[in-house]
DNA sequence: GCCTACATGTAGGTAGCCTACATCTAGGCT
DNA sequence: AGCCTAGATGTAGGCTACCTACATGTAGGC
C-alpha cells in the first residue's frame, strides 16, 4: 500500500483501536492488522511517534505496567480523544464519500 | 477537510476526472468540486504541480489552445495513465475497506 | 481605472509517515 | 554459553506531496 495514503488517517485508526479496551503499542499494530485483513502493517517507527503525538494533545492517557517480565505503556481514549475520534470518524465517512464519488466510473451528470 | 487525508490520492483523482474527456488545469478544479458536492477544493499550488508530475512520468498528454484569447494546457490520459488510474481505483478499494473496518465502531471478532 | 472571472505557474514551508537503527527481556534450541 | 525469535519501546533523520502565498496575464463588466 502507498504509504502516504495513510497521511490524515492515522489518528483514527489509533483512536478507534482502543476506543473499548485500553492497549499498548505493540498490541495496537497487532490490532490493526488484524481488523484490517492484513492490509494496514504500520510500522513501529509510525506507532509509537503518533500514540506520543495523540498524548501531548491529550487526546490518549498512558501507564506503564510490567506483564512477565515487561514493560507495556498502556494507552487509553480521554473524553477530548473520544470526541476527537467521533469527529474523525464523520469526516473519514465524508471523505470516502467525495473520493468514491469522482473515483467511480462513468457516473457523471447526464451531460 | 484535513488537507493530509489527500495524500497519495490526488492521482486517482485527477486521473479519473480526465478519463472520458480531457480538460484543462482550472476545468479540473472545477470537475472536482462539482463531482464530490462540494467537498473538494484543490488549490491551484496542488493541482498544476501534480499535473506537471503526472505528465513527466508518463500517465498524462498536454497541448496548448487558445480559447477566447485564454492560453489553456489540455491534459488527456496516456495508455499507462489508464492503467494506473485502474490500479489506483482498485487501491482505493482495499484502502477503504481497510480503513472502514478499523474504524466502524463495535464491529470487532466476537471474543 | 477597477474589479472579477478565467487561466497557469513557482518558491518555500509544513508535517506526518517511513527507514533504519538502538535497546532490553524472555525463552527455546543446540 | 551462544544464538535466534518474539515481545516491547523508542529516536534520528529523510522524504515528499500537499499547501500558502505570490506572480503574471487576458477578457469583460461597470
Amino acid at each position: 500500500m502507498n504509504p502516504d495514503a495513510l497521511r490524515g488517517h492515522m489518528d483514527a485508526l489509533l483512536l478507534s483501536v482502543i476506543e473499548d479496551e485500553p492497549l499498548h503499542g505493540y498490541a495496537i499494530i497487532e490490532a490493526l492488522q488484524e481488523r484490517s485483513g492484513g492490509a494496514l502493517s504500520v510500522p513501529t517507527g509510525t506507532v509509537y511517534p503518533a500514540l506520543r503525538r495523540l498524548e501531548r494533545i491529550g487526546h490518549l492517557s498512558s501507564e506503564w505496567a510490567t506483564v512477565g517480565g515487561r514493560k507495556r505503556r498502556t494507552y487509553r481514549l480521554t473524553g477530548s480523544g473520544r470526541r476527537h475520534l467521533e469527529e474523525e470518524r464523520s469526516a473519514w465517512r465524508e471523505f470516502a464519500s467525495a473520493i468514491g464519488s469522482v473515483l467511480r466510473p462513468g457516473v457523471r451528470p447526464a451531460g
